[in-house]
DNA sequence: GATGAATGAGCTTTCATTCAT
DNA sequence: CATGAATGAAAGCTCATTCAT
């Protein structure tokens, strides 16, 4: 029973590494048993279908990006909401880039799956995404965040621009803390120079983007 | 000629809807043959092969990407690089939301069709990009975008905050007007609020991210 | 009319020409019509289908190499049996080598086309090898051809081996030349130097096959 | 792994027999897992491909051919080259008509696959033709052949009338040993009767074929 | 536990053929 | 006469899945 462990576990990676590098409809299950010295037919034996393996995997991603992303704000249980953010980016940008391939391969793979399957990942999706929106959210209340920003929508970008680094693999140690360099400024106060005022743009074409 | 000019152009609309939707591998020819009453092998009569038709989608929306967007610039030619920078964001914004689904096609499958079909796609993305890059690049000079940016990176991430909204379809326009909203407030000007100071901030985990 | 004749021969020479080279199902109708500069589907103006134009040429190389070949007697009416079967043998060379593809064509396709199509052509095919059972037959009986050969079974062979120089083709004209010198060497008179004595070989293997 | 061995080979003896009658191109794979009571697709489990599994077939026939053929040439070492070329003739003739499918499904289709495809084959088919020019070549070298024969057209000629009895198939045994007797002799002594003689035939039509 | 062997569904592709124009 | 446009049949191939061992 304990080989049995392993070797399920063994698989997920696999797996893991495969469905981030390659999708979801590239890994053949021949190619995940490959990766462990094993053939296709043999994952049956611990996962009911192609579908269960990957969900698990996914299922895996999103729980280890929320723990790490987590895990990263508890060490400041006094922060702001702003703080709260950027140790919430920092997190997740470590889940991306210094863990398992489980988080990538739920970047790159979630919106690939069949929808049904994904159905069925939804709630811990929205969970995931519901503790940015709260942190926004406790931001905005607490005056560190602007208070014209809508929770849901501005964690959606912010995530967005956070999976995006996920494509990016195999740079140097410099690229990755150029990213997250990037990335924390972006989030935090736009690329926009400082001395620069910039308001919220309105929509509208005929009014200019920015007063200066 | 004129019925096959207008037939290869719903074949091409039919896919890159179906393509924007469900991606590069579960988009069949049947299934963009079914979408304008009409069988699979039909197809090529028009397009030499499914890559063929794909690449087609590919490239235009690739082109009006492009288009819309430095077409939006076009419009205030004295603009600062933080100016031109919103309008660029402002105009490939509209190519994702107000336009046909080519854009959206190529945001989807531009990283799920086959290695050797994207390089043929690579020097059209990589010219779309360069475009970015030389906005922010002109802003870093002139004093409107941050001085510790750089092109390459900064222009990433914003295409893929840009890229993400294309996801979010059957959305009211007050919908899409707050998506627009919220992204041009997270380029330009980040999330914190006004008077609550940031740098970009430090990699480092014991150095606190803002000063206040 | 005029012009429907010398398309639908055009259209006959091309398919030919075609049907030699690549043989039967590796020639398209398209194939066909873009050689001289139509359409596939024009040529069911003039053929109800593929096979129809198919057996139309098989049938015209049938004709045409029965027709070289007893022309070619025809200039020495009171030859000998072997004198016969050398002029047939020279006739039916010429029509593989200095006339049109259709006996080419005939001899590539004959056996690869569907079988119950070549049922249509066997009374034909049929009678162009009764000829060299003829003339085989004549030569027995004239006592100029060995009096233990069939006919059936030696026109074959001959046939075959003239058959195969269908398959020589863009050799210069020294070696066509002695292509036939050797083939008519070898039916007539075989390989084996004349002052060593040859019977027909018996078959079972105990025996020596050759009496010096 | 012995049932995978034995499935194997069905399959290799099942495609030779079909490749042999029917050819290339009507020889589907379905066709040919039918015959041994499975499926297209598990073939698939064997050979990686259609042409795969052809090669295989047209490989072994290569061999077997040229192994018989030297086999029997092996039991009479001393022969000279007439008797070592009778003795070719007899073993390829054997490996056609007492053997597997193996080698009338190289005769057949050698010429019916994709060019690239027999471009695989070439050098063994090479190989199976030298050792016939070599025949030859001894024996016009020690006297037991004419001197006026090219190795390389002779042999092509020969193996035409060797080839051709391939297609004829359910025969009686009598018919099959007519076959060879007049195979052998065409080749060794001609069919023109003994005493009368013949040269090598003159290319020109104005001087007459033999000398009587 | 693991796999060898086989299958069926579904895909891309080719091509002879049809038919309105 | 000729073709533009479309189709159906059939092929090769991939892959998740099953099942006996």
């Amino acid at each position: 029973m304990r080989k049995a462990e392993r070797t399920r576990k063994a698989a997920l990676d696999a797996a893991a590494n495969l469905l981030a590098d390659q999708g979801y409809h590239r890994t053949s299950l021949e190619d995940v048993a490959g990766k462990i010295e094993m053939r296709g037919p043999s994952l049956y034996y611990y996962f009911a279908s192609k579908d269960e393996l990957v969900e698990a995997v996914l299922t895996a991603g999103l729980d280890e990006a929320r723990e790490t992303m987590t895990a990263a704000m508890a060490a400041n249980p006094s922060a702001n909401g702003a703080e709260m953010l950027a140790a919430a980016v920092r997190g997740y940008f470590r889940s991306i880039h210094h863990k398992s391939d489980v988080t990538r391969a739920n970047i790159r793979c979630y919106y690939e799956v069949p929808s049904d399957f994904r159905q069925r990942l939804r709630s811990k999706m929205r969970s995931f995404i519901e503790i940015w929106e709260e942190i926004i959210e406790t931001g905005v209340n607490d005056g560190s965040l602007r208070n014209d920003i809508e929770p849901a929508m501005a964690s959606r970008l912010i995530l967005a621009a956070l999976n995006y680094t996920a494509q990016r693999r195999n740079q140097s140690a410099t690229d990755v803390e150029s990213m997250e360099h990037h990335l924390l400024g972006m989030v935090l106060g736009g690329f926009v120079a400082e001395d620069v005022p910039v308001g919220f743009a309105p929509s509208t074409d005929d009014v200019p983007l920015m007063r200066s």
